[in-house]
RNA sequence: GCCUGGAUAGUUUAGUGGUAAAACAAACCCUUGGUAAGGGUUAGAGCGCGGGUUCGAUUCCCGCUCCAGGCUCCA
């Protein structure tokens, strides 16, 4: 059994869901119903009626019964008038009949038991006997043609397999998945907080997550600074007249916050960062020999998201990006794309994060850029030049471009198979000259620079999100928020345990003990849930040997359950030291 | 923004037109226990916010806020 296959079976299975929606809800319009990677849905338009996901049971039993007597799935050419004529009653089928016929291709009809549906075939022989493992999962609304100035139609979900093992087992990992979702442990773990009182969107780190963010932020200083980055601070806000310059106020406008009015002057909230580093670069008269700058801040953006598509920090209303800015010379450009490529994928490789592909942004004919035709081709051609030396695989997107440049992109699943854009590397060649940059260069010329956007890990929101997610909450030992936890095994033994911990304090390593009065059995539990790596043991036995020999000696045990054994302590933490050095 | 759900102690959840129940967590007490929950006691919410219907609303209705799954959009 081939992929093709499953498609077949789970597009067999759309079939079947409509048949049973028309039979139970003969008004409904049905419009289109392909299979996807994980299962199948059909969109819907169900007139008045609402549909929730109390009635996919109902739906389901239905499709369970019409199902025994479709024993074959038969196809036909049928003529645009014939066609026209079966489905005179579907708006949403006769606009697909004649955009088939505008095409010049064959317009063909399915026909199963009672069902019959205009479509374009794929399906499997005898649905009776192996259309039998299927399940409706959810209710969804999807525009008409995914165009939100259409109608609003009804989207049912649902899966099928061959087998009820593989069926059971996409359940089983569903529910899997759900447990390492990043709100499910965000809240068990207490990294962020979201609130109703504070705003949709806006997220507050708490002490933990934010000790995960400083750990992210420190590597990236630290990587930049060696790769020749200049780290600068800018405010949040700043004048409008900025962002006319830049274009965004003319073409990013409905992703900014309304001006507020500050002397007389409006002002607005950034939603990007570039201007800022473009007056650091403008300060002054720049040399061909200070090219390439690199003018990088971690810095917090907003932008307004719709409502409805917030979701925890993958998706919120401010955004800390690691961005940068890079001025250079045209001639500079594909190496240093390829050099922030390679840094790019440097910092992935620490997370251990190899799941993702690169997205290469291009214009739309829909949507509005800066800049001509030339100067585009002229950046496309900067990028694909570089990916091209490395011989990297990418797929090309057509209305993913910046507004004023070409990009790519690294996208990355979540947990529950959603696929996000995270780090990005965008080649400009207008805000330079918007902003009216120059350098001199070596023959004496005053010229504009190049520039490059640059933000390895996108946000830090969203990258820790996945993070999150990718160690189900179980980080590595340097991104742990707590590294060790010290577990005294009855109140007699705080003082040792407290002296040991200041042994880990002093080395900077995050400690927690735990002096309640509670057995070991509980303190393990709660330590290996909260996911801290290393949990220190000290009883009667540490006592006396500490009295004995003035050693600090103690049992450890790993949240996997490992047992370490008696382990010298000031040894322990010189390994722990290394460990977390290498970022492991 | 649109479609469909949802919001009850710190957390996870139960529940009802007559002013809320449990588990875990917390505090205290007993226990001083060596590798994933020792035992007991106590405290803790008036059921997201605003309005309406009603003798009476956490429960029904309306509006809003926020959350979830999609759509659209995106770092």
């Amino acid at each position: 059994m081939d992929n093709q296959d499953l498609q077949n079976l789970r597009h067999t299975a759309s079939h079947l869901l409509a048949a049973a929606v028309l039979e139970l809800y003969p008004k409904a319009k049905i419009t289109l119903g392909p299979p996807t990677d994980t299962g199948f849905y059909y969109d819907i338009d169900f007139g008045s009626e609402k549909i929730s996901e109390d009635d996919l049971p109902k739906i389901e039993k239905k499709m369970k019964e019409i199902v025994k007597k479709w024993e074959k799935v038969e196809g036909k050419e049928v003529s645009y008038k014939e066609a026209k004529e079966m489905f005179k009653d579907n708006p949403y089928k006769l606009e697909l009949i004649e955009e088939i016929k505008g095409r010049g291709e064959k317009i063909t009809i399915y026909k199963s038991g009672d069902f019959i549906d205009l479509c374009r075939g794929g399906h499997i022989d005898n649905p009776s006997k192996k259309l039998k493992y299927f399940k409706l999962l959810s209710v969804a609304g999807a525009y008409w043609r995914g165009d939100e100035k259409n109608k609003m139609l009804t989207r049912i979900y649902g899966t099928a397999f061959f087998t009820k093992e593989e069926l059971d087992k996409y359940l089983w990992q569903l529910e899997e998945a759900k447990k390492r979702d990043h709100r499910v442990l965000g809240k068990k773990l207490d990294l962020f907080l979201l609130t109703n009182e504070v705003g949709g969107g806006l997220l507050l780190w708490t002490e933990k997550g934010a000790i995960i963010r400083r750990q992210i932020e420190n590597l990236i200083i630290n990587e930049q600074t060696k790769r020749g980055y200049l780290h600068v601070y800018t405010p949040h806000i700043g004048k409008k007249s900025l962002w006319q310059t830049s274009g965004h106020w003319d073409l990013y406008r409905d992703k900014m916050y309304s001006s507020m009015k500050i002397d007389d002057e409006e002002y607005l909230v950034k939603p990007m960062n570039c201007p800022f580093h473009m007056m650091i670069y403008k300060s002054k008269i720049r040399s061909y020999k200070e090219l390439p700058l690199r003018i990088a801040e971690i810095a917090t953006v907003y932008r307004y998201e719709k409502a409805g598509e917030l979701s925890g920090m993958l998706r919120v209303r401010h955004i800390t990006q690691d961005d940068s800015h890079i001025f250079c010379r045209e001639d500079q450009i594909v190496d240093e794309f390829l050099g922030v490529f390679e840094y790019t994928i440097y910092l992935l490789k620490i997370f251990g994060i190899s799941d993702y592909y690169l997205r290469l942004g291009l214009r739309s004919k829909k949507e509005k850029y800066l800049g001509s035709d030339e100067v585009w081709k002229k950046a496309e051609e900067k990028i694909v030049e570089a990916i091209s030396k490395k011989n990297l695989n990418y797929v090309r997107s057509e209305g993913d471009a910046a507004f004023y440049g070409p990009k790519l992109d690294i996208i990355i699943k979540d947990a529950i198979g959603r696929e996000w854009q995270c780090g990005t590397i965008q080649v400009d060649f207008m805000l330079p000259k918007r902003f009216k940059l120059e350098y001199i260069d070596e023959d004496g010329k005053v010229k504009t620079p190049a520039l490059i956007h640059r933000a390895p890990l996108g946000s830090l929101e969203r990258f820790v999100a996945i993070l999150i997610e990718h160690y189900a909450g179980a980080f590595p030992l340097w991104l742990s928020p707590t590294q060790v936890a010290i577990l005294p095994i009855s109140d007699k033994y705080s003082s040792l345990a407290l002296a040991i911990e200041k042994l880990f304090k002093n080395e900077n390593i995050r400690v927690e003990t735990n002096l309640k009065n509670e057995t070991l059995a509980k303190k393990i539990r709660y330590f290996t849930l909260q996911k801290v790596p290393y949990m220190v043991i000290i009883g009667e036995r540490e006592e006396k040997i500490f009295k004995e020999e003035k050693k600090y000696m103690a049992k450890v045990r790993t949240r996997e359950g490992k047992d370490l054994g008696l382990v010298d302590v000031i040894e322990f933490i010189w390994d722990l030291k290394e460990k977390i050095g290498n970022f492991s």
